[in-house]
DNA sequence: GCATAATACATGAATATTCATATAAATCGC
DNA sequence: GCGATTTATATGAATATTCATGTATTATGC
């Protein structure tokens, strides 16, 4: 038989394209249940245990684009869950943070997030988890 | 130093979101210079050596919603790089083809594609690929 | 130090996606 | 084969994202 996969079968942008999307849909109930959709729990994870952080690095944390963070921080500090603050340093900088509020609506979030990652890499041993991590590392920083 | 990493620095989720953005982030540039945004491309790149499919196998295939494969596949249909056909065996369905203009659309971005992606794995070895692309597929199907 | 360029973020219009629902066709139970 | 249910897609309104651009601030060249 030669009966050939196709394209995207193989393709290592779609394996990637697919298992991120089975990863994050088991999960995004989860996430939608506490009223949140995939970039807000994404921005929110990011600042629970980071310093603030200006929009334009927050940006490049969340792989989005500049306007929908400024955007989704803004619906989020209207809900509560984020502050802003001056940089001192450079008036031209906004300074994202997350509040103590915010810190009681994604605790819970990460803890169920650990726990699923947990199952999805049950089967693995911790040298194969070791080798998938720092091969996903290497892809997304190619220098490294 | 009891210096640990942010909890998202090592959330397989994330490392998995960062990888793929990072391998079509390089990828992008040429696919916007087609004229195609990102979920485009993985339609005509599923459709391009597929036989037709329903517009619920597209959705499943491209990893999106129903209503906006709809849309898309209507946008395509208008640029002439998708065509509709009747499922005699089933009327409610609307089966969805790639043209010969989609092809020569598409064509040139599948082989930029594989290009793109032997650059990205270069530094592996056959046996890590492969066993990087088997971890992935399990992620994506937990079962298999 | 002043003009010019570069950077950081915000904003409005255009576009795309999502949610809720409608329509139409097929399947099921009887 | 008829009503009830399920399945497949389409559609309109609400929402979110993207693109283009504007404003404010900082850095640079002279």
């Amino acid at each position: 038989m030669t009966e050939s996969r196709r394209f995207v079968d193989d393709y290592l942008g779609y394996l990637l394209g697919q298992a991120n999307h089975a990863m994050f849909k088991e999960f995004d109930a989860t996430v939608r249940a506490a009223g949140l959709n995939s970039l807000e729990w994404r921005v929110l994870a990011t600042l629970s245990d980071a310093a603030m952080m200006s929009v334009g690095e927050l940006t490049h944390e969340v792989l989005s684009l500049q306007p929908t963070v400024t955007k989704l921080v803004q619906r989020l500090v209207g809900s509560g869950w984020l502050a802003l603050h001056d940089d001192p340093n450079d008036q031209r900088r906004t300074l994202v943070a997350i509040t103590s509020d915010g810190q009681r609506k994604v605790a819970p979030l990460i803890e169920l997030a650990r726990q699923q990652e947990a199952r999805a890499l049950a089967g693995l041993s911790a040298q194969d988890i070791n080798r998938l991590k720092r091969q996903l590392r290497r892809l997304s920083s190619p220098s490294a």
